[in-house]
DNA sequence: TCTAACGCGTACGCGTATGTACGAGTTATA
DNA sequence: TATAACTCGTACATACGCGTACGCGTTAGA
């Protein structure tokens, strides 16, 4: 279960459960991290046991339906253009990064919930790599401030991302708006002062 | 149990054993927001009975660790003198609140999941209503920017706090340097563009 | 000193969710 | 078409945690 290619052996209905496992998976639990195990079956359209035939573990289950979002979330910001000036380039990624979290906030915290720290950290490797190494060259550029540290600075970043999501599901900010004070916020903290 | 003026006829040692088990609540779920009534009870070195016939459920027991924290909280942001220059008096209210918010993160979240959403943000009240004046009248000085709602400028301080308890606690950042970097970011965020 | 309030142990009931065992029917694929 | 893989239902074993019932010993406080 953990990779498609791992295991050649797997027959085709197999390989269509899993997928419609995971991907009800990501769906219910990105609105409720709590849901149960019977639950996502059933919105698969399969029984509980088939899915205890490929997912030995309810941490299993959340494992892969986090490792799809990554995966989804990586061919939306891979494809954004982080050349020219940094403070335009991350506008653009901000954007685009933006949906992709708040898509997911509920599923994270399932999966920080059920895995192992590490697990988490390793599979956000990419992202913050991305994040990271563009703040660095708006570091180099001299349009990105260098009196913090550079950790921090992507870290502020992405409890921005999450605070944003947070409003807007609890209704007291407008979708609409969201992107435009996610890209204020974030700009005037990665400023030079 | 609601409030200690409520019930005039309990007795000292009645009065000292919910002292206790509050204070347990307070420093159990400050760290694991899924402590067990029964480990509360035995840090508060009182028997699991003696608990409940205090508090009728869990989520009552936590309401109430949650008031006092907020109480305690309360008490010492109400001491910081906010008058003069508001990014001054900021200065000086984060550096407060700073120790204030890292160290009941995992209690609000215990609170979050048990209690009512309105119940949660009737008793932050105070608190935000402090925040808010404050960078209104900063925005009366010009020196906060009011290109972003206001309620959204509140918020993002409070992600931002709550951020750094975050990474502090993860060990990412040191604590020494937190509220410094604290400081640095808001103050980024508030000053006009 | 008397009594209501309190402390507290044991045992129980209950609901929920995870994961297992068995077994029979169905379907992909070599 | 043979067979191994897959689906999936029922039933079961467990574990956990909340909250209750009962009951007896202790203590505060009028």
């Amino acid at each position: 279960m953990v990779d498609s290619a791992a295991r050649p052996k797997r027959r085709a209905d197999a390989e269509r459960s899993i997928a419609r496992i995971v991907a009800a998976a990501r769906e219910l639990l990105s609105s409720d991290p709590n849901a149960k195990t019977d639950d996502i079956a059933r919105a698969a359209g399969v029984g509980r046991m088939t899915l205890y035939g490929h997912f030995a573990t309810r941490a299993e289950l959340i494992d892969a339906a986090f490792v799809e979002a990554l995966r989804a979330g990586d061919a939306v910001l891979s494809s954004v253009d982080l050349g020219g000036n940094a403070r335009d380039a991350m506008a653009r990624l901000l954007d685009s990064s933006w949906q992709v979290v708040a898509e997911s906030a509920a599923l994270l915290a399932a999966a920080e919930e059920v895995l192992p720290a590490g697990r988490v950290r390793e599979l956000h490797e990419e992202p913050v790599r991305r994040m990271t190494e563009l703040i660095r060259r708006g570091q180099d550029q001299g349009v990105f401030r260098t009196d913090m540290p550079l950790d921090w600075l992507v870290n502020v970043v992405h409890y921005i991302l999450h605070g944003a999501a947070s409003e807007v599901r609890a209704g007291r900010l407008a979708p609409s708006r969201a992107a435009d004070v996610v890209t204020r916020s974030v700009q005037s903290v990665l400023a030079c002062p």
